[in-house]
DNA sequence: CGGCCGCA
DNA sequence: TGCGGCCGG
């Protein structure tokens, strides 16, 4: 699930309210946004959303509603989809493929003895998602339909996201994951798709979830690092191409080593890290990060005018939505994007007076 | 996760 | 009018 960067960027991150992102664009890792929504959108035992065919309808109910309170708040969303990972990756995909393979079972069996233990079943409910092609395909085609500016990603969506928000067509990158950061991403911004207030697990207490902004530069400076040096740090304790990094090795040891030496064949060759511990091709990885798979999009990236038929069809013809929310629903989208293009130009404006 | 209703 | 809880699909 993306490298943990959290321990290094606890001094710089800083908390955003939604008026600094008004009218900013970000390009948002849309898997990224998808997996939380079929995670958090559930059942109290774990079940998520279904129409009346049985097919998991969560990731649209969230694709859907939080786009409208993102754009409500001045943001301008472009979501980048994934296309073909990396070679590199499928040995930590068919590793994840597994884990939701035996969930999967788990689940089948405390079903079939009848379990109502909520805890459990919710459990190995959220360990068996899976975010399919289809869903993901769906999920781009509801955007369309509402007039978001979309990305199809040549490999990586958050590379891609990076790409885009370095080339300043975008702000920033929005994902819970740091790696748009490794890809060159000059802002991240955290926490964007999910807001409002959560349960801290087996207590009674709710925290506010404030979207929070991590500038690249900044984080670099306070460390004293360069990117490359940054990508070493995460090589070092795994990234989703070599999972396990070096085994003993965790953030704190690998940004001293870091610092120490400039970079991870210095210290193998002054013994700092045994050599038979990299069990993967360091130069590679580094390149996947530095150079990876992206283009320029083919698209203006603008708010469109948005399908009204073509989302009462998917939502509520195919997907039993309700046809009163999703009106509703619509005439907000509608009010939201004309103010948002509003503050865009107002955005430009003010770069002239 | 968000919408929406009931309740203070 | 703001908050808590339940439902949405």
């Amino acid at each position: 699930m993306g490298v943990d960067l959290s321990e290094l960027v606890e001094d710089i991150k800083r908390e955003l309210s939604f008026g600094e992102l008004k009218g900013k664009k970000i390009s948002i890792d849309a898997y990224n946004a998808l997996y939380q929504f079929l995670a958090a959108i559930r059942q109290p035992d774990g079940t998520p959303l279904m129409d009346s065919q049985g097919r998991v309808t969560s990731h649209l109910n969230g694709i859907f509603y939080r786009t409208i309170s993102i754009l409500e708040e001045g943001v301008i969303p472009v979501y980048v989809f994934d296309g073909k990972p990396p070679e590199q990756k499928s040995e930590e995909l068919e590793r994840r493929r597994k884990i939701k393979e035996e969930a999967e079972k788990k689940l089948d069996q405390l079903k079939k003895e009848g379990s109502t233990e909520a805890r459990e079943l919710k459990k190995y409910s959220q360990m068996s998602i899976r975010l399919t092609n289809e869903m993901a395909g769906e999920s781009k085609k509801l955007l369309e339909l509402m007039g978001i500016p979309t990305i199809q990603a040549p490999s990586e969506g958050e590379a891609e996201a990076a790409y885009v928000n370095s080339l300043g067509l975008t702000w920033a990158t929005g994902s819970q994951d740091y790696d748009s950061l490794l890809f060159g991403a000059t802002r991240l911004v955290r926490n964007l798709t999910i807001t409002g207030k959560r349960k801290l697990p087996k207590k009674d207490v709710y925290v506010e979830i404030r979207p929070e902004l991590i500038e690249l530069s900044d984080l670099l400076k306070k460390l004293g690092i360069t990117r490359e040096q940054l990508i070493d740090i995460a090589i070092l304790i795994g990234t989703d191409y070599d999972p396990d990094g070096v085994k003993g090795i965790g953030i704190k040891t690998a940004y001293r080593i870091i610092k120490k030496y400039g970079k991870i064949e210095n210290a193998v060759e002054k013994g700092e890290i045994p050599k038979q511990k990299i069990t993967f091709n360091v130069e590679e990885i580094r390149s996947l990060f530095l150079n990876p798979k992206v283009e320029k999009p083919n698209t203006d990236l603008e708010l469109k005018d948005c399908d009204e038929k073509g989302i009462e069809e998917l939502l509520i013809k195919q997907h039993d939505f309700s046809e009163e929310r999703v009106k509703n629903a619509i005439e907000r989208l509608k009010k939201a994007k004309r103010e948002a293009k509003g503050a865009e130009r107002q955005k430009g404006l003010d770069q002239w007076f």
